[in-house]
DNA sequence: GTCGCGTTAGGGGTAAACACCCATTGATGC
DNA sequence: GCATCAATGGGTGTTTACCCCTAACGCGAC
């Protein structure tokens, strides 16, 4: 393909984007033409300029887990969307093929990788480091449902994760704390943790970003 | 100050690299001397070329805490160093401020933040951004003492939040349930908090990594 | 309509966390 | 030589987390 390939980058924070530029601006193949940081101005952006391959960091502070990917892959199901995250654990990588995305790079893999990666994504492939080429061989038999949290389980996550007792979330949310526990208990089996620590691990492996 | 600045540059993030050395481009004041993703090699480029400020983040896979700034502040006292980091945490920024920091910026901070701060810290000033600077006002009779962990408190604290149980420390480390008991007990009295999802925010805001 | 599911709430249990007390050893420092 | 402190381990509690079960209600799907 020998057309010029639109880019667009979404990153929270603004030095990722500069760096980004910076690695693509020698492909003469490649424009950036869009750069944002917040979910609201990416969105509008992208309706007036439409871009081949979005670079996208799963985890920002305005996005609920992978909300924002999910919305993309509705509004715009022709953009070819690329992970690019600090995280690595398996289970992020599996939602993320499991929702549809073409590739994913690690914020710790050197520049040439990058390239590689958005340069097969826009040939229309998929592109996955190898060491987690596993993950996408797994399928039909094998059909791993990727975990999504309802709206009271996510407001619970994340009021058990700031720390609150039961018995807080109780009353904060004005219901009873044995329905707070039993939240609790159905989250940790749901998510196959068995304590706070790794409820924590797993759930920012879901797209989920705290401070 | 007419003189070249020579800026050196630590992130585990290749991209970021690139986008700071992008960012500082433009200013002819400034040479990128130095720039490194390990521990190792920023300290050999270090000994090798001396740089006048180092952009550092704190955070990073192969170092405990803030020991990396610790070890150059010792090693060479007369760089400038600026904490660059994606955390924002009162604690850290106080503690960074207590052990002799020189500026602090976060990654979700526009380009212009960045030049602003990197200046002022070349001319041998200290910069912090206006939210925060009340944390340097505090001094002398409020005296914070920075807290620090023991190795082996460090080791247990890692263990927590890897989410194994007393029981299972225990039996990793060849002591008793009870002596882990204890240094959780002691532990969460020291950082002042309450339970395990507490304890994590704590810790990374002192600048220990996980995944 | 009825099936599924999210949300609510209870009973009744065990195991773990967490708090506050104590004492002993060994290394390090003034 | 004495004070300090990290690391060890014990006693003895209370509280909270977490598990498994049942069940009711409302709501949207088919």
């Amino acid at each position: 393909m020998s057309l010029t390939i639109s880019i667009g980058i979404f990153d929270d924070h603004p030095v990722l984007g500069i760096g980004l530029r910076g690695m693509l601006a020698p492909y003469s193949d490649f424009q950036v033409n869009v750069l944002e940081q917040t979910r609201e101005s990416l969105l509008t952006a992208l309706h007036q300029q439409p871009v081949d391959v979005l670079i996208l960091d799963v985890v920002a502070p305005d996005v609920e887990g992978l909300d924002l990917f999910k919305e993309i892959r509705t509004v715009f199901p022709d953009i070819a969307v690329m992970a690019y995250t600090t995280l690595k654990s398996p289970v992020l990588i599996e939602n993320l093929m499991a929702l549809g995305v073409q590739g994913y790079v690690n914020k710790r893999q050197p520049e040439a990788e990058l390239i590689e990666a958005v340069t097969t994504v826009a040939a229309g492939k998929t592109w996955v480091p190898k060491a987690y080429e596993y993950l996408t061989k797994r399928s039909v038999y094998d059909e791993v449902a990727p975990v999504e949290l309802s709206a009271r389980e996510q407001e619970i996550v994340r009021m058990i994760l700031d720390g609150k007792l039961s018995k807080e979330i109780a009353a904060e949310l004005g219901i009873s704390q044995k329905t707070v526990d039993n939240h609790r208990s159905r989250l940790f089996r749901k998510l196959e943790v068995n304590n706070v620590a790794e409820l924590l691990k797993t759930v920012m492996s879901l797209g989920y970003s705290f401070e």
